[in-house]
DNA sequence: GTGTGTGCAAATCATTTGCAAGGGA
DNA sequence: TCCCTTGCAAATGATTTGCACACAC
């Protein structure tokens, strides 16, 4: 993974190129995001995360700013069902090449980290006449590995 | 497919065995989702749907009802992005194999009807000691003979 | 200056809940 | 009777919006 201020730099230009600035709200809700890119977050959660840095900052503007990112393909807006949007952070290229495993025992959410789906998307441009630009792959399930069996899913996508 | 009334049958026992009862709203609730097994309605459609033919019934039954189906795996509620939740029938056994096309330019949204995943369920298992119960597929992108491209994705499921 | 960005408070909208009443085993 | 179920209205909670002010080019 890039560097946190070269990604921010990379931003800054697209921002700029859209005619957006890069403003000190926007840069931190950024730095949040690349610092906790393995936990999905919810605005509420990255608000909660920006202000400890920057108590000024109202969550209208988080959420503003986090539609923005969705907008320019820097985040995905992903909805986990647990009653509120989480985002994602794109891959370098803003491409969306991950799929998710969220544990029903204790909410963990893992990352795959690879597109498993390139074949399949052939096959939905050959079956289907659709050409595929983006997609979401989640499993559910749970893990060998999962200890957690008295704490069912309490709405968290903590990274695992 | 099954028989509508076959359905019913099916799911009123199921019900039956967990101490709940089928009701007029709940059957009704249950032959909107069968007529309309290709659109992804929200508990709002339904409702209206529902009210069309008995039209006492309070908005929050439907919500409840929708809940406890979710709850029996009779349907999936899915988040497709708009804003608002959304019923999918299950398959006969309850299990869930089908994917989803979904169309950037009319909003259009079709199912696949097929279990893709087999191999890629086997490859979480061993690569990460996951074991799946459940998982959903979804594609973006545009359909070869999408006609619309006026109308931009406006929040409606309607199937295709 | 003009337009973009912000914080605050109020508004919105989907969904949930409390409650009193209905109805079947 | 007991418990499930319902409709209504009110509450909730996430998200959005209106507005006045601040700031940058």
């Amino acid at each position: 993974m890039m560097n946190i201020m070269e990604e921010i730099d990379k931003i800054n230009q697209q921002l700029r190129i859209k005619g957006y600035k890069m403003t000190p709200q926007r840069e931190l809700t950024l730095k949040v995001l690349l610092e906790n890119e393995k936990d999905h977050l919810s605005a509420e959660e990255v608000f909660m995360l920006v202000k400890e840095r920057h108590s000024e900052i109202g969550i209208a503007t988080v959420y503003r700013t986090l539609e923005l990112f969705a907008e320019l393909h820097i985040v995905e807006k992903m909805n986990f069902g647990d009653g509120v949007a989480r985002f994602d952070l794109r891959g370098p290229d803003n491409t969306h090449m991950h799929h998710h495993l969220i544990c029903n025992v204790c909410g963990a959410l893992k990352e795959i980290k690879e597109d498993w789906l390139g074949q399949l998307e052939e096959r939905v441009k050959h079956e289907y006449g659709f050409q595929v630009t983006d997609h979401r792959l989640d499993f559910t399930g749970v893990f060998n590995n999962c200890k957690n069996t008295e704490c069912k899913r309490e709405g968290k996508a903590k990274a695992v």
